[in-house]
This record gives structure tokens, C-alpha cells and sequence, in this order.
DNA sequence: GTTCTAAGTTATAGTATATTACATTATCGC
DNA sequence: GCGATAATGTAATATACTATAACTTAGAAC
């Protein structure tokens, strides 16, 4: 009985689905304050159940913020992807960046989570966080919409994406303002977009011409 | 008698200059793990100095992060100069983006203190914290070496100010390996620097154009 | 139906923040 | 010099969180 309910019923010994559970209350707490507003104690508390039972399913805290992150990055690869998908004007890439900047200001307690703590860093090669995380940078690089030529496409998603994420970052830090508030954050990561297309269109072409001289 | 010393000297009742002493020992800690190492408690402990005695300096753990984080934005400002000042064939805007990624990397701790946290953006204005953050700023604006043409400097400035944040970020994530690693970080950032001087170049032009236009 | 195991419980240890009440030293007016 | 006072320290303690150990419950496996 695979409860969708976050509390567990009342005169039950088991919750029933308390892994799930604890990751969905805290990732609802992360939406604020970030990783530190996750407490195992206040989540088992808000669940009905004793304060050691999160353990039986989480060896510590960090493995617990380890999950978190990586349901965090399911959710915002769904995100993007939706955004990329659903029919617009705009190119895929805009609106990727658009979104990413949206889900960085407004869900940026668990943007924290994903890009500003060492959890990512110190996930191992394969772990459900590491290709969680690697499937959202997929995304960037189809967001392109461009041929694979050697390794361009990689580092001009690589360029994008740390823009993206600069822009997020001062923007929270409250760094646009002042002088700097007569530009949007949309206009400014809209020039990121821009630029993005015209520098790898111009070196796609520049390889290819280099190719065929030196074929 | 402001001692030079971390440690209390001993059989004295007084510190002699904790608050200093504190902040310097939290700025060692953060240089690691962040803000998560710096525990008010062991600070004291290696001190020498009973548990609550910070609290005589420090209202509470936020109000010492806060200093400290001040504490490292001057550092960090003083390195960006000292980058900036020294003879040298680059560009002084090369030099400060090279020297912000060397500092985002080596000193990663104490970077995240700064740029990903909410002590900054929670820092209110006019507090010590928030000038020294903003004095970095205004050094970025400098490395332009450009004249003020509307608000162009300050809009291009966030850019690559932003960006260099975004590259710090990703490389510390190790997002900036396997296809991308073909590309360093120093290059991604040089990439960066010559966009903006291109980009601002030819905004200043226009501006100006549009301007004898008009007039 | 008994047994095994996953998933709970209570009890407890250890560590951190923070407050209160008290102790010591430095300094300044005189 | 000397006593009042403020600054800065200590001891004791309350509260909150992580984590472990030993025990309990309920469902599944046979």
C-alpha cells in the first residue's frame, strides 16, 4: 500500500512509502532555505514518525540531500524539457535559458541545492546524482540545435550554461541592482543566447572550411 | 595589547583581540569545507577561549559569517588588484578574470562563502558586508577600461562578471570533464574576455553613432 | 503457521547553538 | 593612586540536531 499521503496514517507502524516521502518534504523545505533548512529531525517529525526512522533508509544526512538533489535535477531536466517542447516563437535555446534563469530565482533554495553545494562534487561517477545531473547538460547541448563538429557543440554548452548560471547567482546575491537594474536579467541572458548561436555558427563554419582546404 | 597570536595567551583572563582572531580562524576553516566548517564552538576550543566568549563579539553564527565573508571579499579585492596593477602583457581584464577563477578554484570555500550563499544577498545595504562586495564590483567595471557610455560598462561588466562566476561553478561541480575537458577552464574564460571587449566595443560605437545622429 | 526480514520504535550518546548569571580586568573620572 | 563602570571573559544550562544500539512490529516467503 504504497501511500500517497506525507503524514503516515495514524495507527499504522509503517509509513509505507517513507523514502519517497522524506525526499518530497524535503525538497518542499529546500524550496526556501536551501540545504541547511533540511533537518532529518523536523522532516520524521512532519511525517508522524520516530526521529531515527529516516536512518533505515538513509545511511546520513548526506545521502539524504544526495537524493534529494537528484530527484531536484529530474525535476528541472522535466522542466526544461517541457519548456523546449511545447510549441513557440522563440528558438529551443532561449527557451531553455529562460527557464533556467525562472527555476534559478524562483525555486532557488533547491537551485542552491544543485549547483551552489559540494553534493554534485562529491557524487560518484555513476551515482543516481551524477547522471541526473549529466542528463540536464544533455539538455543544453540539444538545445544547440546544431551538428556535432568535434567538440564545439560541448564547450559552447558548456559557455552558455555557466553564463546561465552567473546571471542566476549575481541576480540572487541582489548584484543587479543599482547601475545595472536599467537591464533585465532576461535581456541579459537573451544576450548570452544571441551570442551563443552567432559564435558557434561562425566556428562550425570556420571548421568546416578549414576541413575542406585541408582535405 | 592587540596580540598577533591565534591562541589566548595563557593565564590571562582576556583574549586580547578576539573578534580579529575569530574571523581569521573561520576564514582557515571555510577555506575547505565552506561555511558548514565554521563552528563557533571549535573556533573557541582552538582559541582558547571558553564556548560562549564569541558571543561577546558576534550576536549570533549568522552575524559571524557575515564579518567573515566581508573579511574575504577584501581579500579577494585586493588580490583582483594587485592582478590588475602588476606589469604584464595581458589585458587588465584578462588578468582579473584569470585571477577570479584561480581564487574560485584554489580558495573554493571561501568562494561559495561569497557567491553562493545567502549571507550576501541577505546583507543589508550599506553594512560592511555589502560595501566590500560592492567595491569588487566596482573593480570589474574598472578592468573594462572603458569610458561611460550610458549604462554600457555596468550591463558588460555583470556579463563577464557573471560568466566567470558560471565557469567557477561548473568546474568546481566537475562538470568540466570528459567531452568538455578538451577545452581548459583558462581558455573558456579567455573566451569570455575577448567577447565582452568586442562586445562592448562595438556597443560604445553605436551608441555614439546614434548619438551624432540625433544631435 | 512459523520464520525471516524490512521498517518501524524507544533510549541514549555526542555535538552544536545560544542564553543567563557570575567573574575578572581595563580604563577613566576624580 | 582609587573606586565605579564597561568590556570581556567563565560556568552552568536549555534546546536542537545527528547518529547509533537494542528492541518491536507486521508482512512475505516458505
Amino acid at each position: 500500500m504504497p501511500s500517497q499521503l506525507a503524514r503516515k496514517p495514524q495507527n499504522t507502524y509503517h509509513h509505507g512509502d517513507l523514502r519517497d516521502a522524506l525526499i518530497k518534504a524535503a525538497l518542499r523545505e529546500a524550496e526556501q532555505g536551501g540545504a541547511e533548512a533540511i533537518s532529518i529531525k523536523a522532516l520524521a517529525k512532519e511525517l508522524g514518525v520516530s526521529q531515527p526512522a529516516p536512518y533505515r533508509h538513509f545511511a546520513d544526512r548526506e545521502a539524504l540531500l544526495s537524493a534529494v538533489t537528484a530527484e531536484a535535477f529530474r525535476q528541472f531536466t522535466a522542466m526544461l524539457r517541457e519548456a523546449m517542447t511545447k510549441p513557440s516563437k522563440q528558438s529551443k535555446l532561449s527557451r531553455l535559458a529562460q527557464a533556467t534563469l525562472d527555476f534559478g530565482l524562483r525555486r532557488n533554495g533547491i537551485y542552491r541545492l544543485m549547483f551552489a553545494s559540494r553534493t554534485v562534487s562529491c557524487a560518484e561517477k555513476g551515482s543516481e546524482l551524477h547522471k541526473a545531473a549529466s542528463e540536464t547538460f544533455a539538455l543544453v547541448i540539444d538545445a544547440l540545435e546544431a551538428p556535432a563538429v568535434g567538440y564545439l557543440r560541448e564547450r559552447h554548452a558548456y559557455k552558455i550554461w555557466a553564463a546561465l548560471h552567473g546571471v542566476v547567482m549575481l541576480a540572487e546575491q541582489g548584484m543587479l541592482t543599482g547601475e545595472a537594474a536599467h537591464t533585465t536579467r532576461a535581456e541579459l541572458v537573451e544576450d548570452f543566447v544571441t551570442e551563443t548561436k552567432v559564435a558557434l555558427d561562425a566556428a562550425i563554419k570556420d571548421a568546416r572550411r578549414r576541413d575542406k582546404a585541408g582535405a
